[in-house]
DNA sequence: CACGCGTGGGG
DNA sequence: TCCCCAAGCGT
């Protein structure tokens, strides 16, 4: 027997206060929350783990404890910290949304969902969780706990992202006015520990006595979506070479797009095939030794890259490349892919054979 | 609307 | 091992 909404909401937020989880950015005292803290931890959470999110939130709200002082920071620093974390478009974003907020707003974040939405990395759900959770505005958040949730509930079988517009109707009318913020915690926290995608403890959901899915016994089979494409893979090259004096050759990826504005070693372009280590050792200017592989995996494809270790002939940097230390390169915004290759070249031995003029030492074991 | 965009954990 | 996925956004 379906619940009426208001019931479902009631019995919602009465799970809620008794099992929300104790997280960083949720406020504990009679102040209500920080709007920059909500707003630096919904960014961090955008398609990120609590689990994953939690160190880099400490970190960021220790060196930058409010909007004026992340606005203030040099861009590398900002990208630095977030190393690690991903998809670092988001970095760039919530660098030019302090800066935004500080030469528009005066540094206080505005507080409706629509103002919200018009900063740099403020999307459609980002602009509802801040103005309900730190405004209290009567917004409706929509994320993918939501969906799964709300899909289930209500056995939508449109697929996503198809459904959006009918799952942003179905929860907008179960959205309390006086506990919106609560209540789109509430089903996140709801998705994320009861109603989540492979094994649903749907004995300990509030909601179970109206979900229509769990009636019909099909709970798995929502969200319903579309087939998803293959993965394909690329191939690159990529070498750690070192400069007699122990420097380390680098370059700064472009401003945008894959890995955007973050360092990398020297490498090749990454395709159908790796080049051959001579290739790589002409491109550096650098005796190469072979050490093995590297294998990640990003969004849309895998990377299959070969490493190399070597010694710079002439200690020439090649074009846009430059040369680090040791102690600068721990300042250089690294991602884990590239964090990977410097493991795997430090494993091996770093010295390289002194070779006579002319030869080429590479691809040697 | 479809695609580009990271990473790590769990079943 | 592999596949799925996690509090999305910008273009």
């Amino acid at each position: 027997m379906p619940a009426s909404p208001a019931a479902e909401t009631a019995a919602l937020l009465a799970w809620y206060d008794r099992h929300r989880r104790a997280l960083p950015w949720r406020a504990t005292g009679r102040a209500g929350p920080d709007p920059y803290a909500v707003w630096l931890s919904e960014v961090m959470l955008q398609q990120t783990t609590v689990a994953a999110v939690k160190g880099f939130y400490a970190r960021f709200l220790a060196l930058w404890p409010d909007v004026a002082a992340l606005a203030a920071a040099p861009r590398e620093a900002v990208l630095k910290e977030w190393a690690g974390l991903g998809y670092y478009a988001r970095a760039r974003n919530l660098h030019d949304c302090a800066q935004a907020v500080v030469e528009r707003h005066g540094g206080r974040f505005p507080s409706t969902e629509a103002a919200l939405r018009a900063l740099p990395g403020i999307g459609d759900y980002t602009a509802a969780a801040v103005a309900a959770i730190a405004f209290g505005e009567v917004a409706t958040v929509v994320d993918g706990n939501v969906e799964r949730v709300m899909t289930r509930l209500r056995a939508v079988e449109t697929p996503v992202p198809a459904a959006r517009p009918e799952i942003k109707r179905l929860t907008a009318a179960l959205v309390p006015p006086g506990r919106p913020g609560d209540f789109a915690q509430a089903t996140m926290d709801l998705g994320a520990t009861i109603c989540t995608p492979r094994s649903p403890a749907c004995a300990l959901c509030p909601l179970a006595g109206s979900c229509a899915a769990h009636a019909a016994g099909t709970e798995l089979r929502y969200p319903r979506k579309l087939p998803k494409k293959a993965t394909p893979r690329r191939f690159g090259a990529m070498a750690v070479v070192e400069r007699q004096d122990g420097a380390v050759l680098v370059r700064t990826r472009p401003a945008k797009g894959l890995l955007g504005g973050m360092t990398e070693f020297f490498g090749s372009d990454w395709g159908a095939a790796s080049p051959d280590a001579a290739a790589m050792a002409q491109a550096s200017d650098a005796a190469l030794r072979a050490v093995g592989t590297v294998e990640h995996v990003f969004t849309h494809f895998a990377l299959t890259l070969d490493v190399y270790r070597g010694r710079s002939h002439g200690g020439l940097a090649p074009e846009g490349c430059r040369w680090v230390t040791r102690e600068a390169l721990a300042r250089e915004p690294i991602p884990n892919v590239f964090t990977k290759v410097w493991e795997a070249a430090s494993a091996v031995v770093p010295v390289v054979p002194v070779v006579p003029d002319g030869l080429r030492l590479v691809g040697l074991e």
